[in-house]
RNA sequence: GCCCCCGUAGCUCAGUGGCUAGAGCGUCUUACUUGUAAUAAGAGGGUCAAGGGUUCAAUUCCCUUCGGGGGCUCCA
């Protein structure tokens, strides 16, 4: 029986590497006659991610290559590229990365083999004793996910990087598999530097992180960046300041926004939407103040929980006399981080039966979080926002009637906002004992009442053990944009610790009294980053509803502004947002103007127009449509408006 | 919060250890009244983020603070 490598089966150099009975292996390895052998393609997700952790190695043989002190950290793939950090005395700058390329380059053209080496501790110990964080990681094998990369395997192994002559140049410690050769690999740019905490902790050393893209060849490369610009031109902060939506004054504080008139009338249009469809579907709307004292908050446990979340609290009605001694004790409030402990209150206020159930309270709460300066970003991360906030009270019997509700609600409201390609991931807890609350009948009634619900969604969803709140499991919706970026929207999440906290009832049918289960349930999630999610989405261009102005009206000259002026009269006083340019520009200046902050639908009318009673349209791709009679027109506007078109 | 980079007019950006800091767009004024992406001329607009230091002299060099960007961490 003779036996086989990777390479005498798949002689394709578009083959990297091979699976064999499940598990990945180099294509050097050797297999028998029994092995159940695949190729993994380079441009499949197993190819692509090997491809990019072998180009991750190049990069690291070449900074140690420009900066021989500089000592490794680890160095995985990630989704479109691969990160390696480093020890080094001084922090990378953007100047340094050409030189890197530059080593990068050459390691790839000498064509070095990636050569697979069995060690055992000692050895790799003795090899690797000038990289102190590869140690650290051999006295790890078999921790965590991205250590794995390095040491996750069932026996520790070197890779040998060996040139042509047979010499070898570099080796890191790692699990494999590789690319064969350099050769193999694609093309690939360095993005971006950062620092990294070793191993992902703030207690340990901040290391340095080089960014870097890798594909199977130019082309994916280039269609890569290209992806990368286009998501930089739909970018919400830029989209934000040009069309004149939002912004963040200094002197308000960072995190903290402000919308102005453009903006505020999409946000507007949003809620109306959004509130008209939530009282059809049973909810009513609370109001509900945005500070609170203390013993709200210890009571729901979050000042144990989330407290460096919290801003520092506003210390009320503190006397002291002239020695600074406190004479009167103080109150302290707190600003409101989440709703739900003032939606349990109203709950509370009086006595609940099974006839007030399910109750489902809605508000758009103004929660403050003091986020980290660095974690802010845009609207997508700030510190007040505006959470679409549905607290559910049910009986354990209707939680899976009412969890399908909410969720065919959520997608339904999306879908009306234009998003369309969801996917569900479903938390449980995992094993550990100690970490979840409540009981395992609980856990296992509504584990299961949240998987009946994800699977009759029809959606694809995903089961992740261990990533559930510690009071509940949740099902987290995530949604792709137009140019397939995955955004986590909306949460449902299942609740028997705040209940409980605030010891909850309602009397049943049969007289006792028993304790209701609660749903948090969030749908945009926090109406600022959901914006600028639409806002990315549809790269400024919005349908009509939602746009800020839906009808400019540009008349040729001034002579056509009274005719012009009247249809647009009549569309405003039908509730459109419509608008007459009568400003000094010329006709065409104003198109353009109006194209850029990216009007839906421009009138222009001049003699022609005037004389057929009728109006030509304009859009924002420069197509026209001349000529419509004027009850056309209208009738076309509004329908474009009522059914949430897109023009 | 931590590491790196950055902050010049409303916006996008030039520029300089020295004299009055510039451009384009936007704004205002005037003239022109035009059929599908920029009419022309003129005017106004800056404590060069703020505070401190070095210097004969700082927007320029240094420090601190504030703000922004890319990451880490965290998360809606």
């Amino acid at each position: 029986m003779s036996s086989q490598t990777g390479f005498d089966l798949f002689p394709d150099r578009s083959v990297v590497a091979i699976r064999v009975n499940g598990e990945l292996k180099d294509k050097a390895s050797t297999v028998t006659e029994t092995d159940a052998v695949e190729p993994v393609a380079i441009d499949s997700p197993d190819g692509l991610n090997i491809l990019r952790h072998s180009t991750a190695h190049v990069l690291a043989q070449a900074v140690q290559k420009v900066d021989p002190d500089a000592k490794l950290g680890i160095g995985p793939p990630v989704t479109d590229g691969f990160y390696y950090d480093f020890d080094v005395a001084a922090p990378f700058t953007p100047e340094d990365l050409p030189a890197i390329e530059k080593e990068m380059d050459r390691i790839i053209r000498s064509g070095q083999r990636f050569q697979r080496r069995v060690v055992t501790e000692d050895e790799a110990r003795a090899e690797l004793a000038g990289e102190p964080y590869k140690l650290e990681l051999i006295g790890l094998k078999g921790g965590g996910d991205e250590e794995s990369v390095e040491v996750g395997g069932a026996e520790l192994t070197i890779y040998d990087n060996v040139d042509r002559e047979g010499v070898t140049v570099w080796k890191d410690l790692c699990r494999g598999p590789h690319v064969p050769n350099t050769g193999a690999l694609g093309a690939h740019k360095l993005t971006r530097i950062a620092a990294a905490y070793w191993r992902g902790s703030e207690k340990n050393p901040q290391l340095q992180r080089i960014y870097g893209t890798a594909w199977p060849d130019k082309g994916a490369l280039k269609a890569h960046l290209e992806r990368l610009e286009e998501a930089a031109k739909r970018d919400h902060r830029k989209l934000g300041k040009e069309l004149d939506l939002f912004s963040f004054p200094e002197e308000i504080g960072s995190g903290l926004s402000v919308w102005h008139p453009r903006g505020g009338t999409i946000r507007m249009e949003m809620e109306q939407h959004a509130r008209k469809r939530h009282v059809e579907a049973g909810y009513t709307y609370v109001y509900t103040p945005h500070i609170t004292k203390k013993d709200l908050f210890v009571t729901s446990n979050h000042l144990v929980t989330y407290k460096e979340g919290m801003f520092p609290p506003i210390v009320m009605d503190e006397e002291r006399d002239a020695d600074g001694n406190v004479t009167k004790q103080g109150v302290d409030y707190y600003l409101k981080p989440m709703n739900c402990p003032m939606h349990i209150l109203i709950y509370q206020e009086r006595g609940r039966s099974y006839r007030d159930l399910p109750m489902r309270l809605a508000e758009n709460g103004t929660v403050y979080r003091n986020e980290l300066s660095g974690a802010l970003h845009g609207l997508t991360r700030v510190r007040g926002f505006t959470q679409d906030d549905s607290h559910l009270f049910v009986t354990p019997e209707q939680l899976e009637e009412e969890t399908t509700k909410v969720l065919e609600f959520v997608i339904s409201m999306l879908r009306d906002f234009g998003l369309d390609d969801f996917e569900l991931e479903l938390s449980m807890r995992d094993d550990e004992k100690t970490k979840w609350l409540g009981s395992d009948e609980f856990w296992e009634y509504s584990t299961n009442a949240l998987r009946h619900v994800a699977q009759a969604s029809g959606l694809k969803y995903i089961e992740v053990p261990g990533e559930a709140a510690f009071y509940g499991p949740k099902i987290d919706l995530k949604t792709r944009d137009a140019i397939g970026r995955v955004w986590q929207l909306s949460t449902v999440q299942v609740d028997v610790n705040l209940p409980e906290r605030f010891e909850l009832e309602f009397t049943d049918r049969d007289g006792e009294k028993k304790r209701p289960i609660m749903i948090h349930r969030a749908l945009f999630g926090s109406i600022e980053r959901f914006f600028a999610i639409l806002l990315e989405h549809y790269a400024g261009a919005f349908p009509v509803w939602l746009s800020p102005v839906q009808v400019v009206g540009i008349p040729v000259a001034e002579v056509y502004a009274d005719y012009l002026g009247e249809i647009v009269d009549r569309l405003r006083s039908e509730g459109v947002r419509a608008e007459l340019d009568v400003s000094d520009e010329r006709m065409q200046k104003k198109i353009r103007s109006h194209t850029l902050m990216k009007v839906p639908f421009q009138l222009i009318a001049g003699e022609q127009d005037r004389a057929a009673g009728t109006v030509s349209f304009r859009f924002r791709d420069g197509t026209q449509d001349n000529g419509v009679a004027i009850e056309d027109a209208v009738a076309r506007i509004h329908e474009a408006i009522d059914t949430h078109a897109q023009v």
